[in-house]
DNA sequence: TTGTACGCGTTATCAC
DNA sequence: GTGATAACGCGTACAA
């Protein structure tokens, strides 16, 4: 069927370890015999099977990557930017969509693993810490992004939350800003949590009292930033400006804010995070601040990379600073 | 280091054989000695090396997908669609951004090879034809998503462009439009050219003179959206509606529109194609072409599946037709 | 019902 | 400089 090795060694009259050696690039090969194999490998159309060799070499040049939701919007830039380093090392990538279950997630390791792939990057990754600690256990090269439970042994790259929020929320207070809003995935996720701890932080440093009415909590989609905005608007005093731990909680802030007929920033400001493509698309485009996804990924691959050649767990964190990127939905009061 | 069939087959006290039937659940193997193999699978926490399994078979149940542009909004439904029912088949997805570039696109498909996948789905392939056609000479399996090119033997999965560009070119007939302009890729890209094939039509049948002034050619981004639609206001007698042949340019068209201070669809009406996911958010709700991305996804995997199976090029076409929905852009004149 | 032995395509170790 | 040959981990005739 497919042509081997073995044929153009037949082809060119030697043997299939001149074939090898010339194939990997080796020393010590007539110039001859080297021209008369290549000639051969060309003449056949052949390539090589990485299989036969990931077998033997007991490395498959591949890595693995589980992004828990394929469809969250930050998903392309950090897919291409793990894409783009890993060949740059020469490795390949291996997808797999969680759809946000823990279970699929651990389905998709085992059959990473069993796939022979040389380490693994998980993005979002949710609750499966008891197999992330088997992998550590077994030396297993695995990076997680954004995740990182305080507990975790993983080498993680993440992103300073903690400070985009508080950077946020102190642009806002700069603004003249005073009543300020959060809408919030809260403790349900953990890039929420530490928004929103930046938030308060900012706010308790600037003698503002933090308002219990003012924090409305949902999950990350625009019909709950929906929900929670409305929520704002019904207060007797509404706030003059919200920061939205996730600019699809913000558009659906817009949403609810522009249904009532008032207006971005004119009645109100709207501040996001996580700088999403739509941002800069949706009028009044949206200030908010930006995760450098791409930025991300690549460093994704890079740390693991160092995970594999250490072949020992390394544990490092890597935080990425966010940063303000100020468009047209925050006016100065 | 690994544990493999060798391992468990001591630990049973059975012959690699017969811990191979247990794993392939082959019929005729004692009760007593399954239980036995498993218990020993369990507690060594073997699992198969699919590699090696692999190299057997000659099938590593992989199948390659290659997104032109991991960036383009269309791809996250789309792989999502092919990620689904690839687990459905038991099949796992290796992915690869091919960056709009053919030399890598090309590589892409060398090194899926290399790595021994059962199959290929290319999304908005570009014109590595001639690499199609080798693959097809070898009875290689390959699908392709949306672009057919008309000399094309490869079976594809494509939208009806001519019809969804005639349907929406007459809801805006129909709603009492005259002045229809078209912002679109024209022949740079396949679907733009049938769109706009659909455009004419329409406008034909209504016995409406299409003017080439109202017919304004760009890229699928924003930015030439917006310029298009630019050049459209400029007109001594600017169009009543727009029809973008893809959403990202009717977005940009939005731009243009509303830093005129113009309202939407109150001056001027857009309909746009593709209804990604921005368009139902952004304001006012874009009126646009459904293409259902997920489903063409799912069907592109059926389809190579059942090109694995034939084990001959099956030249088959299934096209999907697209679907109206309308939202806020467009007003009845 | 179970075991032996070979082959899958490649690389690496040793001779020559 | 080049050629046998033994792995790599698994599936499968064939034998027992």
């Amino acid at each position: 069927m497919s042509v081997t090795i073995v044929d153009i060694a037949k082809k060119a009259q030697v043997s299939v370890s001149t074939v090898s050696r010339v194939l990997n690039n080796k020393p010590d090969v007539n110039k001859e015999t080297q021209d008369k194999i290549r000639a051969a490998i060309k003449e056949l159309n052949y390539s090589p099977n990485s299989v036969a060799r990931g077998l033997v070499l007991k490395r498959s040049n591949i890595i693995g990557y589980i992004a828990s939701d394929i469809t969250n919007p930050s998903f392309p830039e950090l897919a291409r930017g793990v894409v783009v380093k890993a060949k740059e090392y020469g490795y390949s990538v291996m997808f797999f969509d969680a759809h946000q279950d823990n279970r699929v997630e651990k389905e998709a390791i085992q059959l990473l693993r069993s796939k022979q792939v040389d380490g693994i990057i998980l993005s979002f990754s949710g609750a499966n810490r008891d197999e992330l600690e088997k992998l550590r256990s077994e030396r297993f090269p695995v990076v997680q992004i954004y995740r990182k439970s305080s507990k975790s042994t993983i080498s993680t790259i993440a992103i300073d939350n903690v400070g985009s929020g508080y950077r946020a929320t102190q642009y806002l207070l700069s603004s003249g800003h005073k009543r300020i809003a959060h809408i919030t995935t809260g403790d349900l996720t953990q890039s929420g949590y530490e928004r929103m701890a930046g938030y308060l932080k900012a706010l308790a440093e600037a003698g503002i009292e933090a308002d219990h009415h003012f924090i409305q909590q949902g999950i990350s989609s625009v019909e709950s930033g929906k929900v929670c905005m409305e929520r704002l608007l019904d207060l007797e005093k509404p706030p003059t400006a919200v920061f939205a731990s996730h600019d699809v909680m913000a558009i659906g802030a817009y949403e609810a804010i522009l249904d009532r007929g008032l207006t971005i920033p004119g009645d109100i400001s709207v501040l996001g995070h996580d700088n999403i493509e739509i941002s800069r698309l949706i009028r009044p485009h949206l200030t908010t601040i930006d995760t450098f996804k791409f930025k991300l990924g690549q460093a994704s691959v890079d740390l693991l990379i160092e995970e594999m050649t250490a072949h020992e767990p390394q544990n490092k964190e890597i935080v990425f600073p966010g940063e303000l990127v100020v468009r047209d939905s925050v006016r100065a009061l």
